[in-house]
RNA sequence: GGGCACUUGGCUCAGCUGGGAGAGCACUUCCUUGACGUGGAAGGGGUCAGGGGUUCGAGUCCCUUAGUGCCCACCA
């Protein structure tokens, strides 16, 4: 037998497990028909990410609930691989150039990808080998890239199929525009956060006449491009302008007044200055009254052409420059302090800025159709059940989704235009021959592909799709998809309208949202304010299996949870306590192992820890099948801790130190079955230290054990013929009997060390069998130099301390060991708690209404508690009334 | 402007479809018993945010008030 160290040490054994995992392959999935499949897909993480909390909590969820399936004998596929997360890496691959003193454009395009490629391969397995350390039991060898060839060719394949569907177009619209990127974004990549700001109010004069109309606006820079003026129609103060013609200040444009119900007559002025060029409703205004669209800032935030003696400023100079300007011409009315929605670049903070370009857009009214119906109807079932409202408040308000990027780090859109004629071609591969001219030679789009449109695809594209692979149709659609929350609009619901869309299919059964994981003080962990925990250095202190443990436990799905140090070192005390339990049944269990005892030999005790381990078995099981990976985990925990380590171990240990054989044989064999059971349920959760356990363990019991590893031997299975629902009865009784016990000594600081006699009285027969039956083990824990199991008080001193059970009452000779004052203390405690347990009842039971709407079984279950609590009652009462006499 | 969540012992949080308030950490007292002091035994501590309602019975369902957090929204 191995020999187990004193303490756990994860560290020593954690990377040769997971090494000796991996060279057996028990990750791979064999894709096998005769197997019933269990898939799910991991969210990608992005090639240029290091793990953090948030990858750590997800993964250690999937890896949970792929280990128990495999376990149960499915064919448990987890499907790993990365996402080129296109804006992302292409920013840091600029950094690193710039660093060099090089110029993205400078370099070129192709010379560009060179660059993101070698970046690739240099940093896209870091995250990969961290989520190793965590423990996930991905499919390593199926790991996909969302631009490897294949996936890159579903890509086209969707697109060109789109295209052709008319669900992709090209065209002309106000977008996002990220002056810092230089791309547009889409709307789900837009924060809108309240920000101070001003109201301008400005003059513009009326065309001959000698008045002006007053507007209000955020934005005065973006006067340059206005070509209207709109009020309310039925605003009183404006009925006499409408139709009439104001002039632009400074640029001198003449805009007509129009009325539209769009405006509101409470905000600012109740008159709006009109920018169709760069604000969407004014673009929306612009539309319906065909006026003329102006842009007058370049891509990169400057001021164009348009702009007159103002190009070349920044927006930001130029507002200040035309303020500055107005207020000269005493055209500026007044400035009022206004907090107002801008909307943000979510990744590199800076303000986006709303044009007019002509991009590719995918179609969504009908598309979404479909996806809004899985939800409704519950094919899709998003855990918790809140997540739906959350997907509704994107899917009823969604418009057409801008695809194309202006970067090259991604898939290139398949559009070809011909260099003779222009004519656009989608396909595939670059045209050979143009269709419209003949011409020969085309120039490809330059726009790359959303990187969220190729992870749309992901639950199929990385089982082979477009190619019918045998994976393709035994994998799909997967059963569990787990991610957080805040990428329900980027990923969920593309996922499965593109599920639909492109497989006919959901892509998956269920979605199990995750929160955030935050910091002790409840704050999100952010780089910038360097306040995030690294797992890894969570499992370089204490282990994978404590930070899995920490991750999975006191939280429910969908909720943040805060990180603690604390419960990180809670739950690596609880891996070594498994550790000390397991090393304490090795040490006892003998070379040649232990045969399946007759039930007849096995005690009260062993019944009640099998009993109570095989409903363990069926509450995890249950828990982990709705995906309440918590409950499960806290069930195990208690489990373990509590009734085999403090009371089951305990019981058992007179038993293996006797001499009745049989017993003890018994006692060990309990002792390896339980353990046993406890260690493949809690192996989803804590994989390592269960298989450095199961490693030494299995070897003693391999003749019902075969497998060698944990990780691929059977999940347990609740049996009911193994409830032994008296032997748990018999074994809790003496339990209650041996905590009154204690607590009579506590109560009076009597010293382990100082064993006293202990009687059991009861007139029950049945009542004194059972412990007849417990002695062995009752003796021990309840600290009885000798114990007495009779019919009546005869022999037992006047004076003797009293415990009173259901049917029986424990005395305890006073001797020399006592303090009366404190004994009619906690009696008259236990008074005080048995008046209130018998109000209650007798409240319950006086109850008319009680007695004729509850339920039979409650109403007995009531009053069999008032009986019992009587009895004690006056037990209690008699004990007092004698102690108070001597 | 809509919507969602949260408010339970000192702290962090569980508590599924309503039926005697729980855990971890912290705290108090005791214990070097032959698995573990990363341990064991016993214990203190909560009007389950406030109010109202439904019910025989509400932390759990409904309404409402307050505080906190988050999401969505094209009010210039």
């Amino acid at each position: 037998m191995k020999e187990l160290a004193k303490t756990y040490n994860p560290k020593e054994i954690e990377q040769s497990i997971y090494d000796n995992w991996l060279k057996q392959k028990y990750f791979h999935a064999s894709c096998d028909e005769s197997k019933k499949p269990f898939t799910i897909v991991m969210p990608p993480p992005n090639i240029t990410g290091q793990l953090h909390m948030g990858h750590a909590l997800n993964n250690t969820l999937q890896d949970i609930v792929i280990r128990q399936k495999r376990m149960q004998g499915y064919d448990a596929l987890w499907q790993p691989g990365c996402d080129h997360a296109s804006i992302a890496t292409e920013v840091k691959i600029i950094e690193a150039l710039k660093k060099e003193g090089i110029d993205k454009r400078d370099l070129g395009r192709e010379k560009f990808l060179e660059r993101a490629w070698q970046w690739k391969e240099e940093y896209g397995g870091r995250i990969v080998n961290q989520l190793k350390k965590l423990g996930s039991s991905a499919d390593w060898d199926r790991e996909r890239f969302t631009m490897d060839e294949g996936l890159s060719d579903a890509v086209l394949q969707v697109f060109v199929k789109m295209y052709e569907k008319g669900l992709i177009y090209k065209g002309t619209k106000i977008i996002n525009w990220c002056p810092k990127c230089l791309t547009t974004v889409s709307d789900a990549e837009v924060e809108h956060k309240d920000t101070p700001g001003h109201f301008w109010h400005i003059n513009y004069p009326i065309k001959g006449e000698d008045r002006c109309i007053e507007i209000a606006t955020t934005r005065p820079e973006t006067m340059l491009g206005d070509t209207a003026v709109v009020v309310h129609p039925d605003d009183e103060r404006y009925q006499d302008l409408i139709g009439k013609t104001a002039i632009l200040p400074i640029v001198n444009r003449e805009l007509p007044i129009i009325a539209d119900t769009y405006i509101d007559l409470e905000v600012g002025t109740g008159a709006m200055k009109v920018t169709p060029a760069h604000d969407p409703n004014d673009f929306e205004l612009g539309k319906r009254y065909q006026l003329e669209e102006i842009c007058v800032f370049t891509d990169d935030g400057h001021i164009n052409e348009n702009g007159g003696k103002y190009e070349g400023m920044t927006t930001l100079e130029c507002r200040e420059a035309i303020v500055k300007e107005l207020e000269e011409m005493g055209l500026l009315v007044k400035v009022k302090a206004y907090e107002h929605s801008v909307g943000h670049h979510d990744r590199c903070g800076c303000i986006i800025e709303p044009m007019i370009k002509q991009q590719w857009f995918v179609k969504m009214d009908e598309l979404i159709k479909p996806a809004i119906k899985a939800v409704d109807e519950g094919e899709i079932r998003l855990i918790p059940a809140r997540m739906n409202k959350l997907y509704h408040n994107w899917t009823d308000n969604i418009r057409d989704w801008c695809i194309s990027r202006q970067l090259w780090w991604g898939h290139r859109i398949p559009a070809y235009y011909c260099d003779s004629c222009g004519h656009m071609t989608v396909a595939r591969e670059c045209p050979d021959v143009c269709p419209e001219c003949g011409g020969t030679s085309f120039q490809q789009d330059e726009d790359c592909l959303d990187t969220w449109f190729s992870s749309a695809l992901w639950p199929f594209s990385t089982l082979g799709w477009p190619e019918q692979t045998p994976e393709l149709k035994h994998f799909y659609p997967t059963n569990l998809l787990i991610t957080g929350y805040d990428i329900i609009f980027f990923w969920v619901i593309r996922m499965i309208f593109s599920g639909y869309e492109h497989m006919g299919e959901k892509p998956f059964d269920a979605v199990l949202f995750t929160g955030l994981v935050r910091d002790e003080l409840g704050r999100k962990m952010s780089k910038s304010l360097g306040n995030g925990i690294d797992p890894l250095e969570v499992i370089d202190k204490y282990g994978a299996d404590a930070l899995r443990f920490t991750l999975v436990t006191g939280n429910s799905p969908g909720n943040d949870m805060r990180f603690s140090w604390d419960r990180v070192e809670a739950n690596r005390n609880f891996a070594n306590k498994i550790w000390n339990a397991s090393r304490f049944i090795l040490m006892n269990l003998p070379e040649e192992g232990v045969k399946t005892p007759k039930e007849e030999s096995l005690h009260d005790a062993d019944k009640w820890i099998l009993s109570r381990a095989n409903k363990l078995t069926r509450v995890v099981t249950e828990n982990m099948d709705k995906y309440e990976i918590g409950m499960a985990a806290d069930r195990l925990y208690e489990f373990i801790w509590d009734e085999l380590c403090d009371w089951y171990i305990e019981m058992v240990k007179p038993r293996l130190y006797g001499e009745d054989e049989e017993s003890k044989h018994a006692a060990l064999y309990t002792l390896r079955t339980v353990l046993m059971t406890s260690l493949k349920l809690l192996h989803p959760y804590m994989p390592f230290v269960t298989e450095a356990i199961y490693g030494s363990l299995q070897p003693l019991a391999a003749d019902l054990y075969p497998e060698e590893s944990i990780m691929i031997s059977a999940w347990p299975v609740y049996d009911e013929t193994m409830d032994y629902e008296e032997a748990e009865r018999r074994t809790q009784m003496i339990m209650e009997a041996v905590r009154g016990i204690r607590n009579v000594r506590s109560g009076m600081n009597v010293p382990l060390s100082r064993k006293s006699k202990v009687y059991v009285v009861s007139e029950s027969e049945e009542i004194r069998e059972i412990f007849e039956h417990g002695h062995v083990f009752f003796a021990t824990l309840g600290k009885a130099s000798e114990v007495m199991i009779q019919k009546n008080t005869e022999g037992i001193a006047k004076d003797a301390l009293s415990v009173q059970l259901a049917g029986a009452t424990i005395y305890i000779p006073l001797e020399d060991l006592v303090d009366i004052d404190k004994e009619i203390e906690r009696l008259e405690k236990e008074k005080i708690r048995l008046e209130g347990e018998l109000k209650r009842v007798d409240g319950m039971l006086s109850n008319e209404r009680f007695l004729s709407k509850a339920p039979e079984s409650k109403i007995r279950e009531e009053q069999e508690k008032k009986e019992k609590y009587a009895g004690m009652m006056a037990q209690v009462e008699s004990q007092l009334a004698s102690l108070r006499r001597s």
